[in-house]
DNA sequence: TAAGTTGCCTTAATCGTTTAAGTAGATCAT
DNA sequence: ATGATCTACTTAAACGATTAAGGCAACTTA
């Protein structure tokens, strides 16, 4: 028996053939050999239970077969945690099934360096960035580069990075008209922060929505968040203040929608007698909510799918068919709104 | 300009040394060459931007410095997500620091080949399994190869592999203590799925408890779940139907808790004033619930840390000086249990 | 002064593949 | 019979690093 796990070269003397024909044989060059020799070196596969050693193919072939993806910190962004998970896991799916191999890094714990390491060491053959923060220095970073990228999420508008996003401006525009057609007329919103295009764009949606339906945008009606639980509190707390208070509330993301229901509750508001609640996201507890939160939701795995067929395409083909993309959301219907 | 990225032979030309003498330099041998030389070299790399390629390192160190870890489909098992993203977070903030880059493979789209791929084509040097099911054949399968391997998670007592949990029983006797010293002589308990070791360990946990406190265990006390909140759901429809009903519950993780909240305020069962429920895991929601959910905080980052460290150990030393580690749960006292 | 030592650098083998180019025998057309 | 074309291989040069071994001054030491 071999200590050291077999290479090309066992395979080729065992089936008594050049380490040539073992690899046109694995490879499936099929007009490069015969039948009873491609038995052969299939048997001696078999029998030292060979497989070809990933770094020295990449190495020759000058790519690693391998994508990275850039993960944010997530600290102080509950917002992500699922949502990651989720877009991880449509990320993988459509990688894997396209024989590409994923390199996870996490800002967590780290700088930029390590991202940009990733790609420059050739590691990787292009890189997915889910869910940056606009302000990312790894955003501006990668754009100078010619490096195959791809962004989950929203960009800054002045950056030319190939995305690929929930289009938040229908999405929350329909979330508004929805609201309209079940009979609200004060309707207020929680933003996320503003600081974010994301945000900036879901409070433009909504907008769109009073406006499509002919309804007057009251300034007051709009409560600054920032995407976290506490925000949606201080949410409703100014909501409930309010002399003429709204009817609905438009959270810009669930967990905020889940800080003000609670806060609601706690009040003895009842949601949705007294006010109606809809989020933004579909985060996964919001079905286990009392009452169960009617949310935009967003076709995160989906995202997370696109974001690896367009790296590899880019990778592949060394241009992109499209370079942005807008998925819609859907209205997912549960108990937090009512009909008046 | 090149168009290619530069190579260790682009920077030996551009400082007239040999390739020997840069490689020297960048992994700093330093009696291997003089500092005029180095900074000739040096200068010459940052000229170049040039950044060695991993592929071709890997290949001639036999080490790819690189990490798999193995993520368990998540489909049906809520517990996970925002579990794994934790584990992940420390998993990858150990590997980090340690000079390690990540692979991940989800099993969510993909079966055991391409996890036993990755091991199986060099391009890892060892893996981690982040909460691996029971019945998982990669377990069985990874004991049999002598490949570097850690678990995360609970492993089947007949299985010899080095791994990192939370000490389950400590934990949940720890909490029926506390319940006990709460003023609860009537304690029920919602049972993971008992198909799962991790399960079983929780409700041994429960019963020793009791025990230590000389409280009779009563069968019709427990109810069996499935980790999943509906099975919360239906083991509060089961409690609140009993004649005598538990004063509190403590249920094997927190989505259950979350479902079995749900279920009795719906009934207008109030908690905790009628009945206090504690849960298992601290899941980012616990904290947003009405009222906060009291539970047993799992060390989940500090698991995917010390996975990540004694994988490494196990690398690099070829052996592991212990091999399996049991991490202490902690208590976090929220609103939703009453002292009576 | 001859032999050894030290400091600094180069040469060349190696890691495990891919793949272009070459070879040699068999079959075919002319 | 001769060249051309297949078929089924083999040879050998990459890919881009690491690293043992060797070379060659300039010193040290006996």
């Amino acid at each position: 028996m071999l200590r050291r796990s077999p290479t090309i070269k066992d395979v080729a003397s065992t089936a008594g053939v050049s380490i040539a024909t073992v690899s046109n044989v694995i490879r499936g060059k099929s007009d490069l050999f015969s039948d009873p020799t491609a038995e052969r070196v299939r048997h001696a596969i078999r029998e030292l239970n060979y497989s070809p050693n990933h770094t020295a193919r990449s190495l020759v072939i000058q790519s690693t077969k391998t994508l990275g993806v850039v993960v944010p910190k997530s600290h102080g962004r509950l917002t992500s945690n699922t949502y990651l998970s989720s877009m991880l896991d449509g990320f993988l799916s459509h990688s894997v099934s396209a024989g590409y191999q994923v390199k996870i890094i996490s800002l967590v714990s780290d700088d930029k360096r390590t991202a940009i390491a990733l790609v420059e060491d050739g590691s990787t053959d292009g890189v997915a960035l889910l869910a940056p923060p606009d302000e990312s220095p790894l955003l501006s970073w990668i754009h100078k580069t010619r490096i195959p990228t791809v962004v989950a999420g929203s960009i800054p508008p002045d950056l030319e990075l190939p995305s690929v996003d929930v289009d938040d401006i229908s999405a929350c525009s329909e979330a508004v008209s929805w609201l309209i057609s079940m009979g609200h007329r004060k309707i207020g919103m929680i933003t996320g922060d503003l600081a974010q295009w994301s945000s900036r764009r879901r409070e433009i949606g909504f907008r769109k929505g009073l406006e499509t339906a002919g309804i007057a945008y009251r300034p007051e009606y709009v409560f600054q968040g920032d995407y976290n639980p506490p925000s949606g509190d201080a949410g409703a707390h100014y909501f409930m203040e309010l002399k003429d208070r709204p009817t609905a509330i438009f959270c810009a993301n669930d967990w905020m929608a889940l800080g003000a229901m609670r806060k609601f509750q706690q009040s003895g508001i009842r949601v949705p007698a007294d006010v109606s609640i809809i989020g933004f996201d579909d985060i996964q507890v919001a079905q286990w909510t009392v009452p169960g939160l009617t949310t935009m939701q967003q076709p995160i795995q989906e995202i997370g799918n696109k974001v690896a067929e367009m790296l590899i395409e880019q990778i592949q083909t060394g241009a992109l068919s499209q370079s942005s993309l807008l998925l819609p959301a859907a209205l997912l219907i549960r108990q937090s709104v009512n009909q008046i």
